[in-house]
RNA sequence: GGGUCAGUGCCCGAGUGGCCAAUGGGAUCUGGCUGUAAACCAGACGGCUUAGCCUACGGGGGUUCAAAUCCCUCCUGGCCCA
C-alpha cells in the first residue's frame, strides 16, 4: 500500500504546495517536520491527528522531526486567535518538554535502529534564542514584504478587529516558524513541513523563504480539521472545554477512552481514519455497522480500543473497556471484588476513615472530598439534579452515608453524573 | 507625549446611584428522551454555617444612608494625532 493511496482513503490532505509530494513521502526518503506547542505537560487529543501524521510517515520510510515549540512557544502562535495569548515562561516550556518528549516516544521510533527514516525530536528555542535580531531581519525579513504579511488570513481577522490589536510580537510570528523551515532545510535537509489546516499560511511563509534564501523546492501539507456534527472542532479547547489529555495522570485511560466511545456517529469514520492505522477493509466494515446499526457504537469503540492502546498500552485500554461494560451495564454492587477494583483502577480514588464513617457522613461532603464537585454548594446542587450516584444507584437529598453502603466491606463507589468515578476506600 | 473611547461573572455582552450576585446569548454541568450519540425538552451555573450572610462589575482612594453605576488617581487595551 503506498503512502499516497492510503493518505487518499483517510481523506488526511487537506492542501499541498504541490501534489507531487504525496508520491515522495511515497517512495521513501524525505526528511519532513510537524511542529507542536508545549503549552501544556501533555500532548492533547488535538495533538493526536499530528502525532499519526508523522508515525504514517516514519512507517512510509521517510524521517520524521517533532519540532518543539520552545522558542516559537516564548512567542505565540496568534492564528485565528481572538486574542492574543499569555507568553510562557522559559521554565514552564522546558517543564512541558518533558512530558512531551516522553508521550512522542510512544509513536515514533527514536532509535538509530531506525536508520534514515529514524526519528528527530528538536527543540527550535536552540535556534531562536541565539540568533541575532539583526541577522534574522536581514536574512529572514527582507524576503517578506509586510504587505504580504498583513494580508494574511491569519493575521487579517485580528486587524480587521477594533478592539484588541495585534502586536508585533504576535505578528512576527510567522517569520519565526518560516525561520524554523529554513533551519531544518539548511541543518537536516528537511523539505517538508505539515500541520493543521490553520498553519497554512505559516507554512507557506516557510516555504518562500526556503525557496527565496536558497533557491531549493519546499513543500507544505495540511490536515483537515476532525468535526463534530456540530460542525466544531473535536476534543480542541479552544475557551477551556474539552481538554483531553494524553498524560494519564491528567485524563485517565477510562475518561480518554470514554470521551472516544461517546464520539457521534459523524465524527467517528473520521476519527477511525485520522486516529488509528486499521486496514481500510476494517474501517469500511465500521462505516458500514455505523450505518446499520450505530447504536452498537462499533465504530466508536473500535477507535477507541486502537486509541488507548497505543497511548496507553493494551492492559489499560481492556481495563477502560471492561470498566464501561460494568459502569453501563452489569450493577456494580454485584461485581466481585478483583472485578470491582480493576474496573475502578483507573479512577481517582481516596481514603476515609472507618471511625468517621460509622458515625455517618454528609453525602455532599464527600463528594467535595472526593473532588468531583468544588464546593460544598455544587455538591449539594448535583445531588439536587440527580447527578450524585454511589454503587451506580442515585443518591437522595440530604442522605447520610454510612458503613452499609459499604461493598465488601471497604469500597465505595461514588459517581457523578455520566462517567465521572471516584473510588472511596476505608482506611 | 496629546486627544478620545473602553475594561462587567468561563466567553460575548446588557446595566449608567437603591428593585443587582447583576437581563440576554454562547460554553459548561445535571436530569429527561435515546444508542454511554446528535437533535430536542427541563433545570443549574460566585461562595457559605443557604428564608440569611459574605465576596464580586480592571486596582486603589473618595462622595453618599446607599455605587457596577458619580468624583480622583493609577494600571491595561483600542483608535486618532505628535
Amino acid at each position: 500500500m503506498k503512502l499516497r493511496d492510503d493518505w487518499d482513503f483517510r481523506g488526511l490532505v487537506h492542501q499541498t504546495t504541490d501534489d507531487a509530494v504525496l508520491d515522495r513521502l511515497s517512495n521513501g526518503g524525505v526528511t519532513a517536520y510537524i511542529g507542536f506547542d508545549p503549552t501544556a505537560p501533555s500532548l492533547h487529543l488535538g495533538n493526536l491527528m499530528q502525532v499519526c501524521t508523522l508515525r504514517r510517515l516514519q512507517l512510509a520510510g521517510n524521517r520524521p522531526i517533532a519540532l518543539a515549540g520552545g522558542g516559537t512557544g516564548l512567542v505565540g502562535d496568534p492564528s485565528f486567535k481572538a486574542v492574543e495569548r499569555p507568553l510562557l515562561t522559559v521554565e514552564k516550556i522546558e517543564e512541558n518538554l518533558v512530558g512531551i518528549r516522553e508521550q512522542l516516544g510512544r509513536f515514533l521510533d527514536f532509535s538509530p535502529s531506525a536508520g534514515s527514516a529514524r526519528a528527530l525530536l528538536l527543540n527550535n528555542a536552540d535556534w531562536l534564542t541565539t540568533v541575532s535580531l539583526t541577522d534574522f531581519l536581514r536574512d529572514v525579513g527582507k524576503h517578506f514584504t509586510v504587505n504580504q504579511m498583513i494580508a494574511k488570513d491569519t493575521v487579517k481577522s485580528r486587524l480587521d478587529r477594533d478592539d484588541v490589536g495585534l502586536s508585533f510580537t504576535e505578528f512576527s510570528y510567522m517569520l519565526l516558524q518560516a525561520y524554523d523551515f529554513l533551519r531544518l532545510h539548511l541543518d537536516h535537509d528537511c523539505t517538508l513541513q505539515l500541520g493543521g489546516s490553520d498553519q497554512w499560511g505559516n507554512i507557506t511563509v516557510g516555504t518562500e523563504l526556503v525557496r527565496k534564501a536558497t533557491g531549493h523546492h519546499a513543500d507544505g501539507v495540511t490536515t483537515p480539521l476532525l468535526l463534530r456534527a456540530d460542525g466544531q472542532k473535536f476534543g480542541k479547547s479552544e475557551s477551556g472545554n474539552e481538554n483531553v489529555w494524553l498524560d494519564a495522570s491528567m485524563t485517565s485511560p477510562f475518561a480518554l477512552h470514554q470521551f472516544l466511545v461517546n464520539a457521534d456517529d459523524v465524527a467517528a469514520p473520521a476519527m477511525l481514519r485520522f486516529f488509528t492505522f486499521l486496514d481500510h477493509e476494517t474501517i469500511l466494515e465500521l462505516d458500514e455497522a455505523t450505518r446499520t446499526v450505530p447504536q452498537e457504537r462499533r465504530a466508536q469503540r473500535a477507535a477507541a480500543n486502537a486509541i488507548v492502546t497505543m497511548v496507553h498500552g493494551e492492559a489499560a485500554a481492556l481495563r477502560a473497556e471492561r470498566a464501561g461494560e460494568a459502569l453501563f451495564g452489569e450493577s456494580i454492587a454485584d461485581l466481585d471484588e478483583a472485578t470491582l477494583l480493576e474496573v475502578v483502577a483507573d479512577a481517582p480514588s481516596s481514603r476515609v476513615a472507618r471511625s468517621e464513617l460509622e458515625h455517618g457522613i454528609d453525602t455532599a461532603e464527600l463528594v467535595v472530598r472526593a473532588e468531583l464537585a468544588t464546593s460544598l454548594g455544587e455538591a449539594r446542587r448535583f445531588i439536587e439534579q440527580g447527578g450524585v450516584y454511589v454503587n451506580n444507584v442515585r443518591v437522595d437529598e440530604g442522605a447520610t452515608l454510612d458503613v452499609t453502603a459499604l461493598l465488601h466491606g471497604r469500597y465505595m463507589i461514588l459517581r457523578r453524573g455520566r462517567r465521572q468515578l471516584h473510588l472511596v476506600v476505608v482506611a
